[in-house]
DNA sequence: ATTCGATACTGCATGCTGCACTATTCAAAC
DNA sequence: GTTTGAATAGTGCAGCATGCAGTATCGAAT
């Protein structure tokens, strides 16, 4: 005879409730603001949360499950035609849960720049290379920057989603356009200090980077005051 | 009938080779500068690249054996007293791999920041949370800042670990520093912004917010001209 | 003599991603 | 009128990645 009673057997297992992460209190965010289906939750949040919070997917339509067995929104199955959708409901524990957690301390920003990698590695690689990576880094950014000002100032023609948040979205977007500018005025930089190389590797403490250097130490910006040398 | 004769049984399995990452790259990129232990390679990609490619050391230390498992680097066990350390090198194939990784695109720049989640559903707590989470993405900033310019400025007395790759280290260092400017800079004017906010929740299209958006509307910057309505 | 921090890792549970896959609905092209 | 393609609405699984705990040695300071 078989007993489950105090450890974990494979149906208690699959019964744990995982950790609540930080991507499930952006799902629990995304609920505050209306009930969603799963696929539509998917989709809001990888467009709206894509650039504060990216994630896969495949994870947010993990997440939301997660919330239920946590207590924090309960799902209902629907049906459209011969067609099933999960509709997630944010629950008062849940809205007492995210209230929490915006007391708590966020995690530090973290940037995955490939680009910039190739640039610490450039020696093994042609100056063209180093270029290309630069330039791709740039043209992403560029294109990002231009769709936050299409979808920003849609709203000046009263197309935000949800009125009501407005001056959030656009506080954010200000973070974001500042950000894919950097990028853009800072490959320009970047641009123009390669050029002035003969090779990616062997350099070492030119004119220039010393120049740099000393606006470094001087809280200078290079953006502001590139070297003068030639 | 099934045959396994060609396919991923258990044991062949465990002995397949995981493909490639950026990651693995990144680890190949420190070998080509000279050889290190796995636990010096750990260290090193943790300070030196913690700001664009920023990885767990669990994984630095599984790298380099899935380079070896490929043939571009090669472990060699020293014994140092009792105890045991893993010298890895770069191999001809290796170079040839790291230099044929250069000439490929880089992945779009990917930025994690919980912060500014807080500030999508800041109308979940209250003024004071997001001041506060916003606060603390500043001086995580701020100091973050600091430690670079301290590295950066003794390059000028010559303490580069590998002087003829000043001119890498340094270009890199010119947008760590505009980075973490930007950050102090717009957490400035975010929180002059909110400070002007009654409430976290329901303002909408505040005045402050159109004037935002024209600024946005007609490419200008906010933190070069913020808005000036009381 | 002991304690503390640095060196030098490994194992495991869990988190997360990418890809492949299933299946329905709707609209437009042929 | 039917085929085709895109959007809707997801699930399963392999494998990549992280955090944490644990093991053990070594050198320097108290």
């Amino acid at each position: 005879m078989l007993h489950y009673s105090n450890y974990c057997t494979l149906q208690y297992c699959q019964e744990m409730a995982s950790r609540l992460t930080t991507s499930s209190y952006a799902v629990l965010g995304l609920l505050a603001i209306r009930p969603w289906a799963a696929y539509e939750l998917a989709q809001q949040a990888t467009r709206s949360l894509r650039f504060a919070w990216p994630k896969s997917e495949r994870l947010l339509y993990a997440e939301p499950k997660k919330l239920v067995e946590h207590g924090l929104a309960t799902a209902l199955q629907e049906s459209v035609g011969q067609r099933n959708r999960t509709m997630y409901t944010i629950t008062d524990e849940g809205r007492a849960a995210l209230q929490g957690w915006m007391t708590t301390s966020p995690q530090p920003p973290l940037l995955e720049a490939e680009a910039l990698l190739r640039l610490l590695f450039a020696e093994n690689g042609s100056i063209d290379d180093l270029a290309a990576a630069l330039d791709e880094m740039a043209a992403d950014a560029a294109e990002k920057r231009s769709q936050v000002v299409t979808i920003n100032t849609g709203y000046l023609d009263g197309l935000h989603p949800f009125p009501q948040r407005t001056h959030l979205s656009v506080l954010f977007a200000t973070f974001q356009l500042e950000f894919f500018d950097l990028i853009v005025k800072w490959v320009g930089f970047a641009k123009t200090e390669i050029a002035t190389w003969p090779a990616t590797g062997g350099l070492g403490m030119t004119e220039r980077t010393e120049a740099i250097l000393n606006n470094i130490k001087d809280q200078r910006s290079v953006l502001e005051s590139p070297p003068t040398i030639p």
